[in-house]
RNA sequence: GGAGGGGUGCCUGAGUGGUUGAAAGGGCUGGUCUCGAAAACCAGUAUGCCCGCAAGGGUAUCGCGAGUUCGAAUCUCGCCCCCUCCGCCA
């Protein structure tokens, strides 16, 4: 949710960048509504005052002299309900089409339609080299029966696998390296819950512009599954006010993900890449406004320090406006070498929303006298799945592939998988 | 899933139709006292929106929503949440 004052002062803006990102919204009708709203919140105030004044003399009257008040009275209640409900109805729709307009994007996002158009900003890590064709993980993977998706299809469908063996004992040691790592960085373990109100999901601003499509949702119980914990760790502290000294609170959350896919049919439908469910480890940091930038590179850095201590070769791309999912205000994907497809691929992307997250659920700051909305921004910390295959893929060996150094003490100091 | 009880301000906790945004105590802030502190005493201490340079005023808010009424924290209905007991269960 924008600041309705934001959007009355800088409509072109908004309105650039909304259509920047394919989303049509329409601004006139939104600010219109508002001033009537606010004419008629004049009337309706009036109203009440008015009734307030004569309800509150008749609490001097004797019962005779209340009869006589009572039938101008009611019309004067009467007026005021009307109002409200005019009021109430008008609200909503204002709500409706401010909530359908998109956050903005930072000045240094690039207002672009097309996400062919994201530009890589660096490249970091030596790529593997190796003295054989490199092959890809799902090859390797299913020559050492650590995935099988073709059983995952009998049991669950398409797009859904099974870890097996050394591949789940990896999930768990990744895991445990992470939170490790981001411990050090003063992040609180957290696993939430993998459902969320609907109502809660809204707020996060994942259910707008086709949200609802890629969202499973439970209808029998008003719930989503989230599609990643920043989805129930930015709302931990929604209607709360959190004071300037308690900020900034930095979460790292692990739980499954739950996604249709619904705007990727027929896309990477191999392995797996892109699936229906799988384990991430998300970082989620909630701020004051003016650390905001400087918890943005604390959260690229921990990716980047993670990336590194792993040994894996990635590059970091900076999305246009027209890649950003629809509650952010700016997003670097970071995308991991996979030498046996020969492409980078995402791994991991690190958002900020400024306070676009914040207004939709009341996330406040109290700063002595002064309040406002805090920033809330989110980075992935580990995506299990796909972090699994970069590392199959980039240390293979002919018969399997090694485990990463730093990886082994999780692992009882175990350095390879293969065949035996 | 069944049966009960309950949701009031930062906290505890009064309040069952009439100036109640809300008693009292605690906490917190400021002050007096003190070399300093404690204690004591005094004062202050919710938020959103609107009008206003300000002082101030208006309005809404006692889980959320609707209703009854001239008037609702107080009555009615629906929903949400919490607690206790039973059932089930990792």
């Amino acid at each position: 949710m924008l600041d309705l004052r934001y959007i009355r002062a800088h409509r072109d803006h908004v309105e650039n960048v909304a259509r920047s990102r394919g989303i049509t919204v329409s601004l006139d009708k939104l600010l219109a509504l508002n001033d009537k709203l606010s004419e008629l919140r004049g009337h309706l105030e009036r109203a009440q005052a008015e009734r307030n004044a004569a309800s509150h003399a008749m609490a001097g009257l004797e019962e005779r002299q209340r009869q006589a008040q009572r039938a101008s009275l009611k019309a004067l209640g009467d007026t005021v309900t009307k109002l409200k409900q005019r009021y109430a109805e008008l609200e909503q729709r204002q709500t409706e089409l401010a909530s359908a307009v998109p956050n903005i994007v930072t000045d240094d996002v690039p207002l672009d339609p097309n996400p062919e158009h994201n530009r890589v900003l660096r490249a970091e890590g030596a790529k593997p080299t190796f003295s054989f064709p490199p092959r890809d993980y799902l090859t390797i993977a299913e020559k050492l029966d650590l995935i099988d998706t073709a059983r995952a299809a009998k049991v669950s469908g398409t797009r859904f696998g099974y870890l097996k063996g050394a591949a789940a004992e990896l999930e768990f040691a990744l895991v445990r390296f992470a939170l490790d790592y981001v411990a050090e960085q003063g992040f609180i373990a957290v696993v939430p819950p993998v459902m969320v109100r609907d109502e809660v999901i809204r707020g996060v601003g994942y259910l707008e512009a086709g949200g609802t499509l890629e969202r499973y949702h439970l209808d029998a119980d008003g719930l989503y599954l989230v599609g990643s914990a920043e989805h129930a760790l930015v709302p931990l502290h929604m209607n709360e006010r959190l004071a300037a000294d308690e900020l900034p609170r930095r979460y790292a959350g692990f739980s499954t993900c739950f996604r249709r896919e619904a705007g990727a049919a027929g896309k990477d439908t191999r392995g797996i890449l892109r699936v229906h469910q799988f384990d991430k480890l998300e970082l989620v940091t909630v701020c004051l406004p003016e650390h905001g930038d400087e918890e943005f590179n604390r959260l690229l850095g921990i990716e980047e320090g993670l990336l590194r201590a792993l040994g894996l070769p990635y590059r970091i791309v900076q999305l246009v406006s027209g890649d950003i999912p629809f509650p952010l205000a700016k997003t670097y994907d970071v995308e991991t070498w996979m030498p046996g497809q020969g492409v980078y691929r995402e791994t991991h992307s690190c958002s900020t929303a400024l306070d676009f997250q914040a207004r939709r659920l009341n996330i406040r700051y109290q700063r002595g006298a002064e309040r406002g909305f805090v920033h809330t921004l989110n980075a992935t910390g580990l995506a299990i799945g796909r972090t699994l295959i970069a590392i199959i893929e980039n240390y293979q060996t002919k018969k399997g592939f090694a485990i990463p150094k730093k990886l082994r003490p999780y692992l009882n100091g175990r350095k390879d998988v293969t065949a035996e």
